[in-house]
DNA sequence: TTTGTCACG
DNA sequence: ACGTACGTGACAAAC
């Protein structure tokens, strides 16, 4: 029998807008409602492979039930603006995808589905998040409902329903009629509710049962049943789903479509729906798979370097795209294909003349090469033994500089710019030209050539050089933490009575809270027990195998992530080689990856201990500065607060300075404990503040941190003001800027959801102090690079870690290492408050912080 | 792949 | 009624 898919649009729709936080693509269209149902369908059409579907929806107009009951559905609240503007995007995508829709004035969605079900001779799947739709369940008809958000689907037979109401699926309606239905306003019978109405239907099978033995029925029972006879049967009425509506429809025109068009691949990139964009949804037109009126360059296989030296003699204007052992070349009208036979064979040109042709390209220092990421591709071409001394352009980094969502790859690139891959070279070439465009239109050119581009070659060298490692200290301090975790696993196994995977949040839940019935175990919104650090603490006051579990929780993190997570990237030279991403962070930050160097421990004594396992080279030191308060002091700043510029230009400690102001005492009074919490607030104040996130920081009631913040604004109100007119300024631009002009577009401030409109605020709010920190590094790194260089010093820059940078320096110039390092660090702008760096050096990490 | 936890600035 | 300081990356478990 043919399959039948009938969707309640409007009831899907909607479960899909509430099953995630509203989401917007760049243009402020909201989209998360669209997106799960579009995920959805399509799963059910891969899952189902049906010969027909069709979406059901609503119409605005009153239906027939209006017209029987003129409370129905009254005391429904309307739609939210952001689900609202996505019906019509919706239903324009469903069109452009082909799929059929039906709706009709009188009737409500789920009427249209009873009638289509019963009408044609199909198997049919039924969708929707309305539990009403249970009536409809019979041989030739399956119900699917969605339980939490859209992916969780319950196929819905008589089995399940009975075990969950007791009741038969045709008995949901003489269900409603008794008790009714709030969120439809269906009145049911006056002071019925559900377990009476149950008890009614077990006993007397249906509502007519009911009133037929309604002389059985004693006591105020009877009467609630007798005076509120009008209203049930009227219920009933409305809770019965119309499988008879005059509707024409020709099974014909509902065709389930198999692949979808361009158009639809194009709304799913304006969508920014980049995880549905599977090339197998999607025809292929006969030249390709992507837009007709792109005039592609024509593929050139040269055979030998000679003949390609010959098409590239006098250009000096190249686009490259580097696959695995590929390399496209686009320059004039053509996209020559090179390869070589180093990891694959049957390369069109011998590997001595790849090598000579990609030279001729990156080795000539007139020439300029646009690419997508030149740093990774550098560190590809020494493989090849290729120097490269060209000028270069960065699609990465123009794209990340606009704005875009960080570490895209390339061939996603050419998805959402309906680009072919086939022609990476080319792709690279037109869309660095598009977004060079929107970085001069944004004012962020002098940023990208001035700061990030030059960056691109620090960065390399530091992730050339690397760090070295003790492999002896490595091992010995893993062997103590390994026998540590062995001891205290035995300990915690026989507190608690069984030998369990300590390292399972789930198990260690149930063994603590369950087994041992330790209290303040409340389970989280997905029935599980938390057991992290701050529960784990409080526990530990009263039972001390809590304590074990955060001891054993500490060495394991050391030994796996520190000790065990560091040895497969060690080098034959014992050097570790981290890779610095430039385009992840929305605000600005670099960050450290395989291994992440950036997040070695420190806080801990314990832990810091590990920093001895990084060393400098034979006869080297490190040397070690870090901005003290810089995030602070760009607050000063921008702000313009008179009392902290001052008390920054005076080199006072402003922490103590706002302990005296927001615990009104002198300066000489303030205790350690007020300037610990005064810290956290000036912590606070940069991460957009609020009052729950202060108290739980330090564990201090929520009244209490509300007067802290209050009494914090009344001093520096000049501090408010910046914080409100960061605000203001991305609920106007929609965006926020830093020091440099990098912007960083923040839609969420618009949301109608508070927590994420709130969470907008809190980014606008920090974005541009974290953001221009990073920018000021980044200057800073630039600058002791070239220092260095320009000396002809042998000390390298080898670690940056946000607001800290480390040299591998021979002893004999550390002394003026050093002072070149703390000169261009708090020289790289200029500020109305100093910025200051703190420098020390030692022979290994631990000792030169 | 997602979740919980925890390391850093 | 719910979820909340900003920005990251890695590991182990559980799905």
């Amino acid at each position: 029998m043919d399959k039948l898919v009938l969707i309640d649009g409007n009831s899907l729709l909607n479960r899909a807008f509430y099953a995630t936080p509203v989401f917007s693509t760049k243009n402020g269209q909201p989209t998360n409602a669209i997106f799960g149902f579009t995920k959805l369908l399509l799963k059910i059409l891969s899952d189902i492979r049906p010969e027909y579907i069709i979406v059901a929806f609503d119409l605005k107009a009153p239906t027939f039930r209006h017209e029987m009951y003129d409370g129905y559905k009254s005391t429904r609240k309307p739609m939210p603006d952001e689900l609202a503007a996505q019906v019509e995007p919706l239903k324009a995508l469903l069109s452009e995808m082909k799929i059929a829709m039906c709706a009709k004035e009188g009737y409500e969605a789920d009427d249209i589905i009873g009638t289509l079900s019963a009408k044609f001779d199909v198997h049919s799947y039924i969708y929707t998040g309305d539990r009403d739709s249970y009536q409809l369940v019979d041989e030739k008809t399956d119900v699917y409902f969605t339980k939490r958000g859209v992916s969780d689907l319950l196929k819905l037979n008589a089995q399940n329903f009975r075990d969950e109401t007791g009741l038969e699926p045709a008995q949901i309606v003489d269900l409603k009629a008794l008790m009714g239905d709030k969120s439809d306003n269906i009145p049911g019978v006056a002071g019925i509710g559900e377990k009476t109405a149950h008890g009614l239907l077990e006993k007397y099978g249906s509502l007519d049962g009911v009133y037929a033995h309604i002389d059985e029925i004693g006591g105020s029972l009877n009467k609630k049943l007798r005076d509120g006879r009008e209203n049930a049967y009227l219920s009933y009425e409305l809770a019965t789903i119309n499988r008879n509506c005059e509707i024409n429809v020709e099974l014909a025109a509902c065709r389930a479509p198999e692949k979808f068009s361009g158009a639809v691949k194009r709304l799913f990139i304006d969508l920014e729906f980049r995880s549905l964009l599977k090339d197998d949804l999607f025809e292929r037109s006969a030249e390709g798979e992507t837009d007709t009126d792109i005039e592609y360059p024509q593929a050139v296989y040269d055979k030998t370097f000679a003949e390609f030296e010959e098409s590239a003699a006098g250009t000096s204007d190249f686009a490259v795209a580097i696959g695995k052992g590929d390399v496209h070349v686009y320059f004039g009208k053509a996209e020559h294909v090179l390869t070589g036979n180093f990891e694959k064979l049957g390369g069109n040109l011998s590997d001595e003349d790849f090598i000579k042709a990609l030279s001729h390209i990156f080795s000539d220092k007139k020439n300029k090469v646009k690419i997508f990421d030149f740093k990774s591709a550098r560190h590809k071409l020494d493989k090849w033994g290729i120097k490269c001394l060209c000028l270069f352009d960065d699609l990465s980094l123009a794209v990340y500089l606009c704005g875009e969502a960080g570490g895209e790859t390339l061939d996603e690139l050419c998805d959402s710019h309906s680009l072919s891959k086939q022609y990476p070279a080319y792709a690279v070439d037109r869309l660095f030209k598009e977004y060079r465009q929107i970085l001069a239109d944004s004012d962020c050119v002098r940023l990208y050539e001035e700061i990030e581009k030059p960056l691109v070659s620090v960065l390399y060298d530091m992730e050339n050089e690397g760090v070295r490692v003790s492999i002896d200290a490595l091992a010995s301090i893993g062997t103590e933490y390994t026998n540590k975790i062995a001891r205290l696993s035995e300990e915690i196994y026989s507190d608690c009575g069984c030998v369990f995977n300590i390292n399972s949040p789930s198990q260690l839940g149930e063994v603590l809270f369950e087994k041992l019935g330790l209290k303040s175990g409340k389970k989280g919104k997905n029935g599980k027990y938390s057991t992290n650090a701050d529960i784990l603490e409080k526990l530990a006051e009263d039972n001390p195998v809590a304590g074990k579990v955060l001891k054993y929780r500490f060495f394991q993190k050391l030994l796996s992530t520190y000790i065990e997570g560091l040895k497969p990237f060690i080098d034959k030279n014992d050097k570790i080689h981290t890779t610095y991403n430039q385009t992840i962070t929305t605000t600005g930050r670099l960050s450290s990856a395989n291994p992440n160097i950036q997040n070695i421990p420190v806080r801990e004594e314990e832990g810091r201990e590990l920093r001895k396992v990084f060393i400098p080279q034979d006869g080297n030191v490190f040397i070690d500065a870090d901005y003290s308060q810089i995030e602070l002091r760009l607050l000063a700043h921008f702000s313009g607060c008179k009392e902290l510029i001052e008390a920054y230009n005076e080199g006072k400690d402003i922490h103590a300075i706002t302990a005296s102001q927001v615990f009104d005492v002198p300066l000489e009074e303030v205790t350690p404990k007020m300037r610990r919490e005064a810290k956290a607030v000036n912590f606070g104040i940069i991460y957009g503040i609020s009052e729950f996130g202060l108290s739980r920081n330090l564990g201090i009631p929520f009244s209490t941190a509300k007067s802290y913040i209050a009494k914090y604004f009344a001093t520096y109100s000049t501090v408010k003001e910046y914080m409100n007119s960061n605000v203001a300024f991305a609920r106007e631009h929609g965006y926020v800027a830093t020091l440099t002009g990098r912007r960083r577009f923040i839609p969420e401030i618009k949301s109608s959801n508070a927590n994420l409109r709130q969470f907008g605020e809190r980014a606008a709010m920090n974005m541009p102090l974290q953001g221009s920190s990073a920018d000021i590094i980044k200057i800073a790194m630039i600058n002791v690079h070239k220092r260095l260089k320009d000396e002809g010093m042998k000390s390298k820059l080898i670690l940056q870690v946000h607001d800290e940078l480390v040299l591998d320096s021979p002893e004999e110039e550390a002394g003026r290492a050093a002072e070149i390092l703390k000169y261009e660090m708090e020289n790289a702008v200029k500020l109305s408050v100093p910025l200051t760096a703190e420098v020390h050096s030692g022979k290994n990490w631990y000792d030169a912080k």
